[in-house]
RNA sequence: GCUCUUGUGGUGUAACUGGAUAGCAUACAGGUCUUCGAAACCUGUGGUUAGAGUUCAAAUCUCUACAAGAGCACCA
């Protein structure tokens, strides 16, 4: 039960049966909710101000019906007009019983069916297969598998999909570099790993494994499966730690010997979108190893790309952004129409160009959506660590795990909103202390354990909740309940806008309208949650307070953090 | 040069996508445990980068300036 969808439901339909002309973006701008400040009421609806936007007429008549029209309806106490247009509303009590009713009926609490079975297809990490996921990784690892929890939950289908580049230049650095330790293993010669190499000690692990298992080293595409298969694992491992699960992983390599490349090409070329041509030589960083090359291009420009894309090399190769524009379409010849990704921030300039490829093939009618991750700074002794590829200076996924619980890092890694800069700092997520939000939430759930504990050694009797009981709760009470109130629309605007941190930011919310309301009983002793001499009343604050845990509970499991019972 | 992000108390950030007195944490100054867990709570000081515009209403939209970050053939 969403009390605030029922009244902007009920706001909208006055409205059409006056109007009957009033369009649906207009009705759009109605808004129906909890007003910040809880001095206006419980609830603010915004429709004069809007329908006085779309008429010149006079709104007192208008004013006056919708009024008189809501007073009716019963849910209200008071309902009044205020200076620039809103109308507020006092609930009556009864409203906020039945909203805690509901919250101690429904499993599913809060979540409701926005997705309509869409098909969603969700694109997150696809680290290249050269190694162990990093830091680097961990930001969009977690906003991906949060996000596909929420939506999951909500009605959408989701295919979590990792892409793996399993081709290029990359794959040969890793296959030389393997070959090398493979070649080196046993004797003590000095060579020195060569520029293009990859450092780290799982391909020496990697080439003693295929040392023993007797591969033929210059079997050149069996190795190379074999290598990329075995650095798979080591990123799955590390999923694995981290809580993740994938539904598909798709090769890069599939994707071309399906010919998928050349049918997209056709298509493009079908519609004039493909020329021969040199592109122009890029500004910005100065690279004196730029040449003047003929190329296939692809004319992105004409869907709002900044400047036309390569789609064959000069060698006759294709590139990277050729098999792209395959992928996505053969995401959505899989049957996908929702498609989301998410980028780190350096990829911000590609999306252009995957949209205009979209939109060059027809695929107008898909929703496309990218969503970028700012980079994490990562924190240790208050000093930012650099990390580079060359120097193998590398904070792996698996090294802070070692340090840090999973649930945590997954909370601190949802801690800022997507596309603002994130301090990972390892020493505050150890620190179980205030400064800690992730305890401070934890705190609840086991203060509420305690309450309970408490009630069943004093060998107390449940009397029933009822309106009766739920009638001796005052105000501080009914607070709680307003607050649990917004859970919906929490979730709604978090998958909405593909936001996760709202979700955090709620549970601290919560959280700390419930450490406020316990500490009430520190000054008075009647506001102690246990009362022996009423029982009815005890009853009554323990069922919001468990409502409140289930709540937060609810919140942990979106974010796959396990509820701590006891500290 | 161009594109994309982002500018909120001293510091780090949120704001129901345009709503009413801008929320939280930290820092700072005070206060609260013989009693349900003080890993908590309460009180106070302090903020929307600057300027203009649109609007009944702007942190939010538009423009200009300033500042920070990322990207700009191929490679991924």
């Amino acid at each position: 039960m969403d009390i605030y969808n029922i009244v902007r439901q009920k706001i909208i339909e006055l409205v059409t049966k006056r109007y009957k002309k009033v369009d649906q973006k207009t009705l759009n701008l109605i808004t129906c909710e909890q007003p910040k400040n809880l001095k206006f009421g419980d609830l603010s609806t915004n429709v004069l101000m809007v329908l006085k936007k779309q008429n010149s007429e006079d709104l007192n008549d208008t004013k006056i019906y919708i009024i008189n029209e809501l007073k009716s309806i019963s849910l209200f106490e008071e309902v009044s007009y205020i200076k620039p247009g809103f109308i507020n509303f006092i609930m009556k009590k009864e409203v906020w019983y039945k909203v805690l009713c509901e919250i101690i009926k429904d499993i599913n609490y809060g979540f409701k069916d926005l997705g309509l079975n869409r098909n969603v297809n969700l694109e997150f990490i696809s680290a290249n297969p050269t190694g162990p996921l990093h830091v680097g990784h961990l930001r969009g690892a977690v906003f991906g598998d949060v996000l596909a929890r929420l939506m999951k939950k909500t009605g959408y289908t989701v295919c979590k999909e990792y892409y793996v580049n399993d081709l290029g230049n990359q794959i040969e650095n890793l296959y030389e570099t393997v070959k090398f330790h493979f070649e080196n293993f046993n004797n003590n010669s000095k060579k020195k790993l060569s520029e293009e190499m990859y450092f780290g000690e799982y391909l020496k692990d990697i080439a003693k494994e295929l040392i023993n298992e007797k591969i033929n080293i210059n079997d050149i595409k069996t190795v190379k499966e074999e290598i990329i298969y075995k650095v798979l694992n080591l990123i799955k491992r590390d999923l694995d730690n981290l809580g993740i699960i994938f539904d598909n992983f798709v090769s890069e390599k599939d994707i071309h010997d399906q010919g998928l490349l050349e049918e997209v090409l056709a298509k493009l070329n079908k519609k004039n979108l493909i020329y021969q041509g040199v592109l122009e030589k890029p500004k910005g960083k100065i690279d004196k190893n730029w040449k003047a090359e003929k190329q296939l291009i692809f004319k992105s420009t004409n869907f709002g790309d900044n400047s036309d894309r390569a789609i064959k090399k000069n060698n006759g190769e294709w590139t990277y952004f050729a098999s792209d524009i395959a992928y996505h379409h053969n995401k959505i010849s899989r049957g996908f129409d929702y498609i989301i990704n998410i980028w780190g921030a350096d990829h911000a300039g590609y999306v252009k160009r995957v949209k205009a490829s979209l939109e060059a093939l027809g695929y107008d009618r898909i929703r496309f959506d990218v969503k970028l991750c700012q980079i994490v700074n990562l924190l240790e002794n208050n000093k930012s660590v650099k990390m580079s590829k060359r120097s193998g200076n590398f904070i792996l996924i698996n090294d802070i795990l070692k340090k840090v619980d999973k649930d945590i890092v997954r909370f601190f890694m949802l801690i800022r909103k997507n596309d603002a800069h994130l301090d990972f700092d390892i020493k505050k997520c150890l620190d179980e202390s205030k400064e800690n939000p992730i305890f401070y939430i934890q705190y609840a759930i086991a203060r509420i354990n305690s309450l309970n504990n408490h009630f069943k050694k004093k060998k107390l009797y449940f009397s029933g909740f009822n309106e009766k009981s739920f009638n001796k709760l005052n105000s501080n009470e009914i607070n709680l309940i307003k607050v649990l109130s917004l859970w919906p629309k929490v979730i709604e605007s978090s998958v909405i806008f593909k936001e996760p941190h709202r979700v955090v930011y709620y549970l601290i919310d919560l959280a700390g309208a419930f450490h406020n309301y316990w500490s009430k009983g520190n000054l008075d002793s009647s506001m102690r949650v246990i009362n022996e001499s009423d029982i009815e009343l005890t009853e009554s604050r323990l069922t919001i307070l468990n409502s409140l845990s289930k709540v937060i509970r609810s919140g942990l499991d979106v974010l796959a953090i396990k509820p701590m019972e006891k500290m």
